[in-house]
DNA sequence: GTCTATATACCGATAGAC
DNA sequence: GTCTATCGGTATATAGAC
């Protein structure tokens, strides 16, 4: 089983955006094998399975996507601003890569004890472990871990919900635009509602 | 095509739990009838197909679960009371029914054009229109549309990242309970993180 | 309305020639 | 390392007896 040859890699971004689009049991091998334009049979040369072609592929995706963070919360800034450069890297970050947030989306639902902890190791667990101690510094009146995810469902669910959103009343092209949502999930974690 | 006889519900209630676990194509008819204690072609004299069993489910398991937020949000309350009673709900809807929110967030993910039309009708803008009016009348700094989406992301990702958050570091089972996701939420939604 | 039997199609994976 | 050919399994859906 060769690794890392070209084939090798282009059949994982061949495989990635249909993976995001249609889920594992959406894609068929075939699929795959016509993208790249080879056979489906030809691909049992670099995997062993479909279920270790998928892993690879995830592993492809998440590899090194979420290296950016190291040294942006540098402590040189003011912790609104650190606040803020944290919020935006979120955003841009699966703002901009539609497969990789899918991806993410379809293996919270999915669930799969293996490939969660594939998941913790190569995205959350480096973000969680950076932002840990910046949320600790600014507040003391919030779980860590549940802040966490508080910040975390304030940001994503702008995109998750955005297939929806267009349905709704009230509803307008700029509230997809990543200033936009910096600009109020920030304002509404530092203001709050400031409900009498 | 027969309508809401007996084994007509008795399908229903069965494939609900089915499609929330595996999805759609990880359900298999015959896995439907099994359960039901029948044959998969008995099915077809319910249904014409197995796209119209899924969302006649659909339909069944988002109908009438989400009344109750009609009066919920009466004015007699202050403005901080119905916030936390409008979170608690929230909170106490999909946080007790697995099997919805599994299937909301399928659906999010699959993002198919019709299906999101009839969740939109049944779910979202019944609690939208209800909610929108109370926004508007505690805060003109968000977007009402926005502070909607952002409000649902803070607590369905409590739900969301269950499977996920287990993994983490700090993570401990209270963060799991219901309480402790309505005081988190509401604490920071009234308050914000007050960031220097 | 349910059954058995079956048509038809698709999928993952393998064998073997080149 | 890729191809053609194919096996074995499983899926949706239908036909027809009861």
């Amino acid at each position: 089983m060769p690794k890392q040859t070209k084939t090798y890699i282009k059949i994982l971004e061949a495989a990635l955006p249909l993976f995001a689009a249609f889920g594992y049991k959406g894609v068929a091998m075939r699929d795959i094998a016509n993208t790249v334009g080879i056979t489906a049979a030809a691909l049992y040369n670099h995997f062993p399975n479909k279920d270790n072609l998928y892993f690879k592929a995830l592993e492809y995706a998440f590899d090194a996507q979420v290296s950016g963070l190291a040294g942006m919360l540098a402590k040189t800034q003011t912790p609104r601003q650190r606040l803020t450069a944290f919020i935006a890297f979120w955003v841009e970050t699966f703002g901009s890569d539609v497969i990789l947030r899918a991806l993410l989306q379809r293996e919270m639902t999915d669930a799969d004890e293996v490939r969660l902890r594939m998941l913790i190791q190569h995205v959350f667990q480096p973000i969680y472990l950076e932002v840990e101690e910046f949320l600790r510094s600014i507040t003391s009146r919030h779980d860590p871990l549940m802040l966490f995810v508080s910040i975390a469902g304030l940001v994503m669910y702008h995109f998750e919900t955005a297939p929806l959103r267009k349905l709704l009343p009230n509803f307008h092209p700029g509230q997809d635009e990543h200033d936009a949502i910096i600009e109020h999930v920030t304002s509404l974690l530092i203001h709050g509602l400031d409900v009498p």
